[in-house]
DNA sequence: CGGTGTGTTGACAGCCATCAAGAGCCGTGG
DNA sequence: CCACGGCTCTTGATGGCTGTCAACACACCG
C-alpha cells in the first residue's frame, strides 16, 4: 500500500530493503473519504500523518471574503500531511478532491524513524523539499505569467508527476477536478478558467473530456507553459 | 555567529547545549557579498549550504521574457540554502538584496548531523517546513487578495520575522529594498508598487522613509493584510 | 419533473501592466 | 565647482487581462 510512495522516493535515491520494510510497517490504518470531505482542518493538531493511496487531495487556505486558495494538489503516492509531524498545529486544511483512500502513520512512528534511520529521514525531508519546490514554481507562475500559461503549466506538471508513479496513460491523465477547483488552485475565477481551457482546446494543445485530459501538442503546450521539470527533482542520486 | 539561527530554533523548541555546540562548530567559513550579487545560481550543485549572518537575500526564479519572481526574502538568521543539501541541483538562484555576510556549512557536516543528532535534524527540517508555510501564505496572498493587501501582508510578515530574532526597533524595521525588488517579490509592476505604497502611507498605516519602515496603525494594517502569524509557527513545543 | 451542480458564453467593469516623462539623489569625472 | 549619467521614486494616460454579474444548456438525481 505504500508502494507508490516507495516508487516516488526510489526515483530520487536507492532505498535499502530494510528502509522499505520500515516504511511499509509504519502505517497503522487506512481510511476512505468522499469527494469534498475535509480530512485535516486548520487549527488541528494531528497525532498522525497521512499518505494518499488513491485519489486526489487539495491543501488549501481560506480567506475572509469566502474565497479559497488551493496551495497544492496531491495525487496517489504523495505524503500529503507529513508537514504536521513537525509543524504540530495546522495552518491550513486538506480536503478530498475526489473519493480518496489514505493511510495513516502515527507521529510516534515517524519520530522513531528519525531516531534510527537517518537516510530514510533525509528522504522524507527531501519529499517535503520537493513540495516546497513546487510552491516556488506555482508562485513564479502566479506572479509572472498569464492565466493561460499557468493552466498549461499545471497540466504539464500533473502529467509529469502522475507519470512518475505510473498514473498516466500515454498523453492522457485522469483529472477529476471541476473548473471551480482549478480556479481555486490557480487563483482565477471559474469563468476565466473556462475561457482559458477553451483557448487551449481550440488551439489544439489539449483535449479535455469527462475528466480525461489529453495533451495533443507537447511542444506547443510546454512552450505556452514555459515548463521545465527540473524543479521536480527527478534525478536519482545519493541524498 | 550562528546565534541568530539558534535563537530562531529555540523559539520553536528547546535545544541542548550539545546541539548548540554542534551547530556552532559545523560552519566552516564566512563570506561577504555586495548588494545584487548572486551567490547561488540556477543549475549549481553546491557542496555547502549557507546561513545569512547579516543583511537580506532573495531566492528567485527567472522567466523567459526577462522577468523575475522573488519567491522568498531571507533575513539574518535564515538558513537560506539548506535546501541544496538534499535537492542537490538548484532550480533557482539566490542573490543579495543588500550587502550581506553568510556562513557556510559543508554538506558533509550536515550529513553527519543527520546521522548523529536526530532532534537537531528535525529542527533543521522544521526550518525548511516553515519556509514552505511562508510559500503557502504568499501563494494565498497572490491568488486571492489585492495588491494593497499583499503589500500590507509582506510588511506584517517581515516585521514579525525580524522581531523574532531581535531585528526590529519597536514598530520600525530596516528594509533596504527598492520598489522594483518589492514588485519582483509580490509579482507586481514597479509602478503599481509605488501606487500601493502611497495608498498605505496616505491611509496613515505605515511610514516609509529611507529604508526605515514604521507601522503606524497596527490594527489598520493587519486588517488590510488579513495577517495572522499562525503560519510562522512561533510556539515552543517538543518537535 | 424540479432541483442542484457544472460547463458555457456574453456584457461590462475594474485592477493592474505598460508606456512615458519628469524630479530628486548620488557618484563620477571634467 | 559643475555637468552629466544612472538609478530610484513619482505621477499621468492608456489599454488589456481578468473578475463579476447574468443567463442558459446540460447532466444527474431524488
Amino acid at each position: 500500500m505504500t508502494e507508490l510512495l516507495i516508487r516516488k522516493l526510489e526515483q530520487r535515491d536507492v532505498l535499502s530493503d530494510e528502509e522499505k520494510d520500515v516504511l511499509r510497517h509504519s502505517f497503522a490504518r487506512t481510511h476512505a473519504y468522499r469527494a469534498r470531505e475535509d480530512f485535516v482542518r486548520e487549527g488541528d493538531r494531528p497525532k498522525e500523518s497521512c499518505l494518499v493511496l488513491e485519489g486526489f487531495a487539495a491543501r488549501y487556505k481560506l480567506v475572509p471574503d469566502g474565497g479559497r486558495q488551493i496551495t497544492a494538489i496531491h495525487i496517489a503516492g504523495d505524503f500529503v500531511d507529513l508537514h504536521s509531524f513537525l509543524l504540530k498545529t495546522m495552518d491550513h486544511g486538506v480536503s478530498a478532491l475526489s473519493p480518496i483512500r489514505v493511510a495513516y502513520v502515527p507521529h510516534s512512528n515517524l519520530e522513531r524513524m528519525t531516531q534510527n534511520y537517518p537516510h530514510l529521514t533525509r528522504m522524507l525531508w527531501l519529499n517535503t523539499l520537493i513540495d516546497a519546490a513546487i510552491y516556488r514554481q506555482w508562485l513564479t507562475c502566479k506572479g509572472r505569467s498569464s492565466a493561460t500559461s499557468q493552466m498549461a503549466h499545471l497540466i504539464c506538471e500533473l502529467h509529469a508527476r502522475m507519470s512518475e508513479v505510473g498514473l498516466s496513460d500515454g498523453d492522457t491523465i485522469h483529472l477529476p477536478l471541476t473548473q471551480a477547483e482549478l480556479g481555486d488552485a490557480l487563483g482565477l475565477s471559474t469563468v476565466h478558467v473556462n475561457r482559458v481551457l477553451r483557448e487551449l482546446r481550440h488551439g489544439g494543445l489539449v483535449k479535455w473530456h469527462q475528466n480525461a485530459v489529453t495533451i495533443l501538442d507537447w511542444d506547443g503546450l510546454m512552450n505556452v507553459a514555459d515548463f521545465s521539470p527540473l524543479y521536480l527533482n527527478l534525478q536519482r542520486e545519493p541524498r
